[in-house]
DNA sequence: CAGGATCCGGTGGGATACTG
DNA sequence: CAGTATCCCACCGGATCCTG
């Protein structure tokens, strides 16, 4: 939705000032910013997996979901999927070289977001408190 | 959905290794992994705004989601709201030290977007041609 | 100006059953 | 094992109208 940044490759500084937003980090948080690709990416930074092991590694995902989730990181070139013609099938995922960049991303990410959280927790909290009717999630 | 992280804080080291998922990555993800809080940070990020000065500057967002946004910004404690008791109501927005320490993760990822957008977008292309039929979105 | 209250559609994602 | 095919629902987010 709204005609985005697809053609325009600005020299602007990214965000360091906001006079243009968007940016073009919608692309990164509409790949991770989904419910599973992030803990592939983390799965995936250990070492290859097969089908399996991914979904028995990453609890709570659904076959539907893992599928999904792989497909699209495979088509952005994050990870690259090998398939071994013996039977039954066997498939192995690996992350590329641009799906390892992007694992410094996710470290920093959840550097931050460990050395955050207690501050964040109780702020929620104190919000909850003062402000008990409004439901915001 | 599945009983999350909301006790544990294991000693683990954050994801340099996946024999723990998650990570609590999730926490941060939850709230700038969604449409328009990125957008909002970057904006403050130039300084503090008014409610009418985020919506013209943020291309697209409804009045709506821009409550709801910078509520939830709040709640976490990466915003501060400010009112002015006059009349009619001023309010305005900035970011709080946790909100500013964001403000890096989020060049970081506007960062790495920029520079493998080109890859990415190759990738894609090049994946839809070899998978026509797949439909992944 | 800065929102609150509703209505409503699209879709992300879960559960289940089936296949090569 | 590694998926595909459906069904279905919660909820995210847009549009619109109303208020202090």
């Amino acid at each position: 939705m709204s005609p985005t940044h697809t053609a325009v490759t600005t020299d602007l500084d990214p965000c360091g000032r906001a006079d243009h937003p968007d940016c073009g980090i919608r692309d990164v948080l509409d790949r991770i910013g989904d419910k599973w690709s992030v803990l592939v990416i983390v799965e995936l930074a250990g070492g290859p997996r097969r089908f399996r092991e991914l979904q028995r590694a990453i609890d709570g995902i659904s076959q539907r979901m893992l599928t999904l989730t792989v497909r699209r990181l495979e088509r952005d070139g994050l990870i690259l999927r090998t398939v071994y013609p013996t039977v039954p099938a066997q498939v192995d995922y690996r992350l590329t070289e641009t799906g390892t960049s992007l694992t410094h991303l996710v470290k920093a990410l959840a550097d931050w977001s460990l050395t955050h959280r207690a501050v964040i927790a109780e702020a929620r909290q104190q919000y909850d408190q003062t402000h008990p009717d409004h439901d915001i999630r």
